[in-house]
DNA sequence: CCCATTAATTATCATTTGATAACTAAATGG
DNA sequence: CCATTTAGTTATCAAATGATAATTAATGGG
């Protein structure tokens, strides 16, 4: 097949992979946090513990703002900072029970929505979904570093 | 399979296509326009011509928003409004000249990195990845209205 | 013909986000 | 030890984005 139309494929590919991931989080947020906070909150949810660099790397956004966002965070009572013994100007962040409580409600509600979608989908259809996941994540969405 | 596990799946390959996407994307966005402005272009350049009204639905951006960015767009000379006869409330969105060679331009660099990225993939491994996209695209991220 | 709806515009405002500079403190490596 | 690098903070500013209200004009259904 023509490469171009293979990138014509791609292309497709990604924006319905964007538009379902938005229909999925949509109304998911709590009112009293910023959508790049939010954001934070689901990285370091899956990645904790974590350090803010690590936070600024992964989410593209400046130590500085990242800083700034965190403390608002944590002013909040979503995330904790705790010292690392070893090294004492690294920071490892984890949610707080209520950040975890809200992060929990959050997966679970999105769990949902995403259940619903594939509901109709057979083991066997299942199983090539899977395969397919596979294939993709190790073929074309890996990552190089 | 567990649909904890599954889910689990599915949110791992989600971050991975929004990261790829992130890296095939950037530094491509001209200094010029703002990345919603980006977005708008991208948009138009799929689906031209196109109302306001579908681009405010499609990127989910309020139609006083839309209006607004498109108008500077529009003063950019980068797009172009045209009058629908049949209704003379709508108007129809097309890139202009210039635009649409920024845009080719963009989606060739764009396409450029992305076959960088599927470079050491056999031909058997490209029609895999094909019917991986296929499946995917069918039974998981569908667009359901 | 009137009323409700649709399409788009303009103006305005608040909030969010991004960018930069200047800083502290700790580690690391010759 | 001293210089450099790394990790994070604070302050400040500009720009981008989001939200709302009020308006115009055209359509379409009873």
């Amino acid at each position: 097949m023509d490469q171009e139309v293979f990138f014509q494929k791609f292309v497709t590919f990604a924006t319905s992979v964007h538009e379902v991931t938005y229909e999925l989080t949509k109304d998911i947020k709590p009112n009293d946090i910023t959508p790049v906070q939010y954001s934070i909150l689901e990285y370091i949810a899956v990645s904790q513990p974590v350090t803010l660099s690590q936070i600024s790397d992964c989410k593209h956004i400046s130590m500085p703002n990242t800083s700034r966002e965190l403390k608002k965070l944590t002013e909040k009572n979503l995330c904790e900072k705790f010292d690392v013994a070893e090294d004492r100007r690294k920071q490892l962040i984890r949610l707080s029970e209520v950040g975890q409580a809200m992060m929990n409600e959050a997966f679970h509600r999105i769990g949902g929505r995403f259940l619903d979608r594939i509901k109709d989908a057979s083991a066997e259809e299942l199983e090539e979904i899977q395969r397919a996941l596979d294939v993709l994540q190790s073929k074309v969405f890996y990552g190089d570093k």
